[in-house]
DNA sequence: ACCTCCCGCCACTTC
DNA sequence: GAAGTGGCGGGAGGT
């Protein structure tokens, strides 16, 4: 017996493989390309040898899938339902011959046997059993196929039972390759929806603020590790502006869901976590997001209440679910962040990359987070403008509201919909990869008009506006908040609430005070894991991503340092253009204010043991540099020259780029009180990782160029070339700061020793990441040069929190910056150490007031 | 011990 | 009331 399975099997994967015309017609459903289904065959049985051997299954170890047994076992369970349909099809076999087949071999095998020739745990998985689904359907069905799928018929062929299917439909629902139809049927629509879906859902997750909740997570997370248990709640305790939204099921016009009953299980859905869960994954750079972020992101979304381990589990249960189907589907896949904490389960977006919308129209959803409308802050009113043509904020999802609009638009959009015009839809997405030449072309045009907006610009505002308020010059929609955003940044007084303002932060970002307390300019570094840096991987804060956001485009470029070589690879072209605008976007929306950071300070560190906070004015004023649980003001005027020097040449002798793991350090920083002088004593080996993020007084103009060409650096083309010199000479040729054929060295000290990539090229870290330290790097090089001619402006580190500084008086809130492993009277160790022949440990040591979190990722077989 | 996630109970909804 | 859906969490296989 079986040997007939044996021989059934052949002919299945026969049919599979050449997918017959004939055949297709046969089947009810349409069947996939044959493509597909040779790869999903394969992983099924994947050269398992000799098959024409029937192996006795109890030669076979257990444990091994692709023994002899596995096969049988993955014949019984794989093939089986596939034989049986097609046979019955073919009439060679009817049902009540497969359930004999099937008892005969329950009869001829004993017990264990029996047992043994079960599928197992694995074969069973949601994830095989989502491909052997998706088997069975094409991609890109064509109208005159027939794209029904009847659940029960799904089920009994898959030889699962209903409810898995249902679990499985429900994530390709959320992706709107699927639709209910009416009870135990679904339409098939395949891929074709997918890249509006992705689009939209890209636009929900970043008007959602997923990005600057990741952010808060992982902040709240490393404060945790800071504070001990204290701070739990802190830690699980949701985030952002979505605390009480309750984000529904995003649809897209056509794809609206007919049944009820569907509709009031919505908000709790597979289908919206897993909206939500590809939403994250679409926001972040790179797109990796760790189950723990994501179940936490969900839950906090949900009830704040609810924020017991159980319910922890149970999320992370459904994520799994998700992922698995989305795995099969093969737009996720399962990698590993590896840091202090341990290894982390998460899952790296491996489907298409997804360019911001540009026609709203056609693919806006009817849904919006419903807590859109009830932000009040400055911020948010800034954030509605942002959209003010889509009128998708005064939305929110309401049954009769939506159905009333649906309904009128529902039909005519039917018609073209993409399930029945799949050459509309095929020139989307899937062919991104096609696209990358006019994307660099947009995005070099993007880093143009970003130039010179920016230099006239700051020509007129250079001492009333921030960085990042000029960097939005370049985006349309955000610069209709710039007054906002502008006068926000000036005005002391403008509080943010609390509650929102944590998310408004994106980055690290300077703030110059008005003098009006001293004639001491300051910056302000907030909190660096308020920065953009998001994306990145689970928990593991990024000092690098989150201080160089505004300044050096770090959202495209640092977050390559966290990036498996394969995701470098693959980010490289198409990621930077159509990440640039959601990033920018990203960046304009800093808004801060001395207050805000003080406000900010006190509400994230009021739990925490970190209380080092001055969070009066005075201390601006009194204090030569203030201290902030968050950040730093930093006294421009103190940011010598010297100290760069220090920095500078100690990074330069730590071989300072050198990142050769995929290791870094926590964004967290900003608690140890930082002086000038106490720059200038330190090594910082944590600048190997540490993007730079520079003041710039109201007497320096030539920094600020600088800054704004952080796009320019971003599209540069080669990474070996110093972009920052040459975009340096640029700007300031430019701005007519120095004539035209007249090159400024970026920093005279170094320039015997140029910053070359070398080092991280020698590292396994791609040129991506090498190209982004090597800017930095040129950058602070920069400042300093321009300090050195005689402009006020400093260079202020911006991550710089996060390097081991050493307190000249010793605060107990240092100690909590100490716990990476070196301790405290590491830092002079550390700082007296010669260059860090492995950038790994020049990382990590530098980085002792960070969670020295060594992040590593694997890639898994899901 | 922890990670994964299968499995099926059972509540809710629809027919 | 039966059938369809799907939330949910126990607990077992896998590492």
């Amino acid at each position: 017996m079986r040997y007939n399975f044996f021989i059934l099997f052949f002919l299945f994967l026969g049919q599979e493989n050449h997918s017959s015309e004939p055949q297709r017609r046969i089947l009810k459903t349409p069947l996939k390309q044959s493509a597909t289904s040779y790869s999903v065959l394969t992983e099924i049985q994947p050269e398992s040898g000799p098959l024409t051997t029937p192996p006795k299954s109890q030669e076979v170890p257990p444990g091994d899938p692709w023994t002899p047994t596995a096969n049988l076992k993955i014949l019984i369970s794989a093939a089986s339902p596939e034989i049986r349909n097609r046979e019955q099809k073919k009439g060679l076999l009817d049902r009540s011959e497969i359930v004999e087949t099937k008892h005969c071999l329950h009869e001829h095998l004993s017990g264990d046997e029996y047992e043994k020739s079960q599928p197992s745990r694995k074969e069973k998985s949601l994830g095989l059993l989502c491909h052997k689904f998706l088997a069975r359907y094409p991609n890109y069905p064509s109208t005159a196929e027939n794209s029904d799928i009847c659940l029960d018929e799904v089920a009994e062929e898959l030889n699962v039972e209903r409810r898995r299917i249902y679990d499985i439909v429900n994530v390709l629902e959320s992706l709107h390759m699927v639709s209910r139809l009416a009870k135990n049927r679904y339409a098939w629509y395949g891929r074709h929806n997918l890249n509006r879906t992705l689009q939209t859902l890209k636009k929900v997750g970043e008007e959602n603020k997923y990005t600057q909740q990741i952010e808060m997570i992982k902040k709240r997370e490393y404060e945790f590790e800071l504070d001990g248990d204290k701070n739990e709640e802190m830690v699980t305790k949701p985030v952002g502006p979505n605390e009480h939204s309750e984000m529904c099921f995003v649809e897209l016009p056509g794809m609206e869901f007919r049944a009820a009953s569907v509709n009031s299980r919505k908000d709790k859905s597979l289908r919206v976590m897993s909206q939500k869960f590809v939403m994250l994954f679409l926001v972040s750079t790179p797109q990796i997001v760790s189950l723990e972020v994501a179940a936490k992101i969900l839950i906090g979304e949900d009830h704040i209440e609810d924020l017991d381990k159980s319910k922890f589990k149970t999320k992370i249960r459904r994520l799994y679910d998700i992922a698995n189907v989305l795995s099969s589907l093969e737009l996720i896949k399962k990698v590993h962040v590896t840091e202090e904490k341990g290894r982390k389960p998460a899952f790296k977006w491996t489907g298409p990359e997804v360019l911001p919308d540009t026609k709203p129209v056609t693919t806006t959803t009817s849904l919006i987070p419903s807590n859109s409308a009830k932000s009040k802050s400055p911020k948010e009113q800034c954030s509605k403008n942002l959209f003010p043509s889509r009128g998708k904020q005064s939305f929110t999802r309401h049954p009769s509201l939506i159905k009333l609009v649906k309904t009128t638009e529902s039909d005519g959009r039917k018609i073209h919909s993409a399930p029945s015009s799949p050459s509309k839809t095929s020139t989307n997405n899937d062919e991104n990869s096609s696209s990358l030449p006019s994307k660099m072309a947009q995005l070099a045009a993007i880093c143009k008009q970003q130039l010179e907006g920016q230099s006239r610009e700051l020509k007129m505002k250079l001492t009333r506006s921030t960085l990042e308020c000029k960097l939005t010059s370049s985006d349309e929609s955000i610069l209709k908040c710039e007054p906002n955003t502008t006068s926000s940044c000036q005005t002391p007084s403008l509080v943010q609430p609390l509650g929102v303002l944590p998310l408004i932060h994106n980055s690290v970002s300077p703030v110059m005070l008005p003098q009006t307390h001293s004639a001491i300019s300051y910056a302000i570094y907030l909190h660096p894991s308020h920065a953009q840096t998001v994306t990145t991987l689970q928990s593991v804060p990024c000092p690098n991503v989150t201080g160089t956001t505004s300044v050096f485009d770090a959202n495209s470029k640092i977050p390559f340092n966290q990036m498996t070589t394969e995701e470098r690879d693959s980010n490289t072209g198409e990621g930077d253009a159509g990440n640039l605008v959601a990033k920018e976007r990203q960046v304009t929306k800093i808004e801060f204010t001395p207050e805000r950071c003080l406000k900010r300070s006190q509400a994230l560190q009021e739990n925490s043991s970190i209380k080092k906070c001055r969070s009066d004015e005075k201390s601006l004023e009194d204090v030569y540099t203030t201290l902030f649980p968050s950040g730093y003001i930093i006294p421009l005027a103190q940011c010598t020259q010297h100290g760069n020097k220090a920095i500078f040449s100690n990074k330069e002798k730590s071989g300072i780029c050198s990142l050769p793991h995929m290791t870094y350090s926590s964004p967290i920083a900003g608690v140890v009180p930082v002086t000038a002088s106490e720059f200038t004593a330190v090594n910082i080996p944590a600048f190997h990782v540490t993007p730079l993020k520079f003041m710039v007084s109201p007497s320096s103009i030539a920094a600020a160029p600088v800054v704004n060409c952080s796009c320019l650096n971003s599209s540069h083309s080669n990474p070996v070339q110093n972009p920052s010199s040459s975009i340096l000479n640029f700007t300031l040729q430019h701005l007519g700061l120095i004539p035209a054929g007249v090159q400024v060295s970026p920093n005279p000290v170094l320039q015997p020793v140029p910053i070359s990539p070398k080092p991280e090229h020698a590292s396994p870290v791609s040129e991506n990441v090498s190209l982004q330290q090597g800017r930095v790097f040129k950058n602070e090089s920069q400042i300093t040069e321009c300090d050195l001619n005689g402009k006020s402006g400093a260079v202020i580190p911006l991550q710089q929190t996060t390097v081991p500084v050493k307190p000249k008086e010793p605060q107990p809130v240092t100690e909590n910056f100490f716990r990476t492993p070196g301790g405290p009277n590491a830092i002079s160790r550390f700082a007296s150490s010669p260059a860090d022949s492995d950038g790994v440990d020049g990382v990590s040591r530098g980085n002792l007031f960070a969670p020295q979190r060594k992040l590593e990722v694997s890639e898994d077989q899901l």
